[in-house]
DNA sequence: AATCCCTGTTGACATTAGTCAACTTAAATT
DNA sequence: AATTTAAGTTGACTAATGTCAACAGGGATT
């Protein structure tokens, strides 16, 4: 369980809560401190748990038939994480998440949630708003890929997360704009010199 | 108000319903026959509506600044059609929407279907179903975009949606894969030479 | 039947991205 | 300080895709 200020910034709907919906939900919530590089939901997993970044930075990542490692979800401050293979379809994950930073993560089981949830209007409208939210974001992804040029996805990804360019190794934001690195230094070369 | 053998085959979760329910339901659709290349939704548009397939074969597009139509998605049978723009973000449309075929459409509006849905589990339960669905198609569809080549993900397209190669003109399944037309000519070839 | 229009194919070439390897740099370790 | 390691850059080359244009074939229209 943790404490309401510390929920308050991450999910901010909880302040339309009474004190015993409030109650609730902390009761079912809890703070998890990973170091750099802590692996904390292996490949395989099947917990059904949805984390919000307090603070830090965490990657959702698989290990292809080569070996080699592949980011594909890059998560911050107030930004939630969760598996969808195991959450929507009860499926053990085929990902890996982990802390990229000294990372304190709020931990609160998707079954759990629900049942809470349940019958609570402003919690059913607050998971409503998340889902969607991540509707949204997946939907106009799709739409980048299809759309856009790699070097726009990266000028997209530069103006709507220009904190992480200087936290995230750069391999990791190729993968996410499906990419290899190599490319991304080009693109990011033709970029600056562009710019001048 | 369409009958509720039409309704039971697009949408299988209302079943489960409750005669009064169905019929509340039911009277809030409507059928809309449409001839092939109808456009039934103009871009800009606000109407919030969700359209379900009942027969027949549509796309959304919108118009880039070349003047080209460029496709993003193909609904058919028993699928559902929606606007994530209007719905979820309440903003004109990015996209049109038009018939590829002969085709016949359930229409809901979707802030009717939410006053009818709330408060009823069955129907909320379904709608979130579909929400859910909707969340896993996306976000498996922004890995296929990372994570595999145009030609494999045109072959998932060919696994997936078998019947669509033979009803919807190659250019637009171009678009929706992310590449030119002319290079899924070329891809198609190549497939087809190798499988021999 | 002749024409027109649209779609898809193919060729030639340009652009972009991938692959592999060498090298630089910075950070971490000893 | 020396060593090691990992990340990023760069070069050379290959592969994939885009662009533009010409052409072929089918379907619709006249």
């Amino acid at each position: 369980m943790i404490d309401f200020e510390t929920l308050k910034y991450v999910l901010p709907f909880i302040n339309e809560l009474s004190a015993t919906d409030v109650f609730d939900f902390l009761q079912h919530t809890k703070l998890l401190k990973l170091n750099q590089g802590d692996i904390f939901l292996q490949e395989g997993s099947l917990k059904s748990n949805i984390y919000f970044v307090k603070e830090g930075l965490i990657r959702s990542y698989f290990v292809n038939e080569k070996g080699e490692e592949i980011t594909n979800r890059l998560r911050y401050e107030n930004q939630a994480m969760s598996c969808y293979e195991i959450d929507l379809l009860n499926q053990p994950s085929r990902f890996n998440l982990q802390a990229l930073e000294p990372t304190e993560l709020i931990v609160m089981d998707v079954k759990t949630m629900q049942q809470i949830v349940h019958g609570n209007p402003k919690l059913e409208a607050g998971l409503k708003f998340f889902v969607n939210s991540s509707l949204v974001e997946a939907l106009s992804a799709v739409d980048d890929f299809m759309l856009l040029s790699a070097e726009k996805r990266y000028l997209k990804f530069v103006s709507e997360h220009p904190a992480l360019l200087n936290r995230v190794p750069l391999k990791y934001i190729a993968n996410v704009l499906g990419i290899t690195p190599v490319s991304l230094s080009r693109i990011r070369k033709r970029v600056t010199t562009k710019k001048q």
